[in-house]
DNA sequence: TTGATACTGAACCATGTGGTTCACTGTATG
DNA sequence: CATACAGTGAACCACATGGTTCAGTATCAA
């Protein structure tokens, strides 16, 4: 349960990161190496680095070193626990919002009839 | 877009903090004060205070203050981009995992090592 | 009026983050 | 061999984070 929980630290903190979801964008269309990303991002190799290392740290995506370069790709990890926690906590809202949503779609449907005007 | 990735940046951000998963289950269940979540959390009314800031900030949560007494509960944002975000890429790394998929099926009726409940 | 309650804000602390530079190691290649 | 190239690690920087304490302010209740 405590790992469960870190995990899911981890990788929301991954993700809170717009460089690091650009770059597992990137690695969604294909490999690439630290340099292949530095470069994209526009940032320093060392900068690069630091951000794979979150994203591997998270599951999220694993490397491999061949000689000099070390190609990156999507990991093992899928987002299942993310997007079930998500999926899990957007149905708590619904229940929270039904009664609201309704109104919402009431006062709409009045606006639409109503108009700015009340009479003609 | 940069809006969108800000939003991104600012709710990934908040829900990587486990206290503050917490408080969000707990406000999906009802309603609470800062002296409740503090007391539930087991941390001071000024920590509080700064968590429901940070959900707040991210529109994940909405206060109220009414007498000296600041009301919490469950806001206007349903996770709706964040779920998004995350089942797009979901594909991504399903394409690119299929393969996998087939052992990791073979697996789970095999053992059953986590408690966790599928998504939807 | 007095006092307790509920929160707020400033200041502080330790640690983490996102980025850099610089010096270095290991690998390819002319 | 000599040199360039890809990455690594340490050190540094400014700033954010997660927490605290302490000193308020505003409100409720007796």
């Amino acid at each position: 349960m405590v790992q469960y929980q870190d995990r899911l630290d981890l990788t929301f903190a991954a993700l809170s990161d717009v460089t690091r979801r650009g770059v597992l964008e990137q690695l969604g269309g294909s490999q690439a190496s630290i340099s292949d990303l530095a470069e994209r991002f526009q940032m320093t190799l060392t900068g690069m680095k630091k951000h794979v290392s979150v994203l591997e740290q998270a599951g999220l995506v694993v490397t491999e070193k061949v000689g000099r370069v070390r190609t990156c790709k999507l990991g093992p990890r899928r987002l299942e626990e993310e997007a079930a926690w998500i999926e899990s906590h957007r149905q708590l809202w619904s229940a929270r919002f039904d009664a609201l949503d309704k109104i919402v779609e009431k006062l709409k449907t009045q606006e639409k009839t109503d108009g700015h005007r009340k009479r003609r």
